[in-house]
DNA sequence: CGAATGTCAGTTCGACTGATATTT
DNA sequence: CAAATATCAGTCCAACTGACATTC
């Protein structure tokens, strides 16, 4: 059931199944690189500011809970792909780096990821694309 | 942070992160019916198929893992809104229902989501409308 | 017996609240 | 010392999975 119908939730309700569709791909496909739709993107952003981040930092471009972020780390730290190590300017706040196992597993993710993006989109044009980037911008956008 | 970056997964990313707000949206409005985002739609379809509706039925519609269904099901229940009786004619099934107060209580709802639905699309244009459902619907497609 | 319907227990995730350590 | 910042721990709600019971 993916149809839209025609009820005053009917686009809420799009969303929201498209959303849940998106999460249980991603961890179907994440799966064989030991992630998750729920701990991926810590690797994502991490590898691209590789020894830069703080847990504050990885709040700010993820909109997650601060509490959430500390857990989610804490399983990429058990898993090796993550250390955490104080940083000695702050030493409230940590310095957030991928472990060389980490950096590999950056490495598969990034086409994984793009794959499933390409997959996703293949029936979309680029105006179909654009505008939905932004209408889903201009959604959240009104949310908060 | 609801702005879409350079990604591979920034569609992905932002879909679930405008499903999230909505969620939370939807809690915040939907507190004063003693409903919230996850239960809600129960009182809309059943609303609609008054007195008709087997547990099947609704995850047929609503496209929920049936476990679910049943917890949200007896929230509904113990709030006075739902009623579920064996039906008769298949007694490994259940009639859903709406209590009076339920009744009420669907009255009220459906202009709250007509509201929320409203304020989270004054700024699109209908085309841009038609679009996000279409790839919405679309995107939805690819992963089942 | 196999299939269908529904229930329940276990686990995970994200939000909220409040506490703690450090810095300003 | 008080306020702000960064993180962490406890709790709650809702989701998914898999096992189970009942009925057809």
């Amino acid at each position: 059931m993916s149809t839209i119908k025609d009820e005053p939730d009917a686009l809420m309700a799009q969303i929201s199944r498209t959303a849940r569709h998106i999460q249980m791909n991603l961890d179907k496909v994440l799966r064989p690189l030991n992630l998750n739709a729920s701990n991926y993107y810590f690797i994502l952003k991490v590898g691209q500011h590789q020894g830069q981040l703080s847990q504050d930092e990885l709040y700010q471009l993820l909109d997650i809970d601060a509490s959430n972020i500390t857990r989610r780390l804490k399983q990429l730290v058990d898993l090796g792909y993550v250390t955490k190590i104080r940083n000695p300017d702050d030493k409230r706040s940590w310095v957030v780096s991928l472990t060389s196992e980490g950096q590999a597993v950056y490495q598969r993710l990034v086409p994984v990821l793009t794959q499933v993006s390409d997959q996703i989109t293949t029936d979309l044009t680029g105006t179909q694309m654009t505008t939905l980037k932004a209408a889903l911008y201009q959604i959240s956008e009104r949310l908060i």
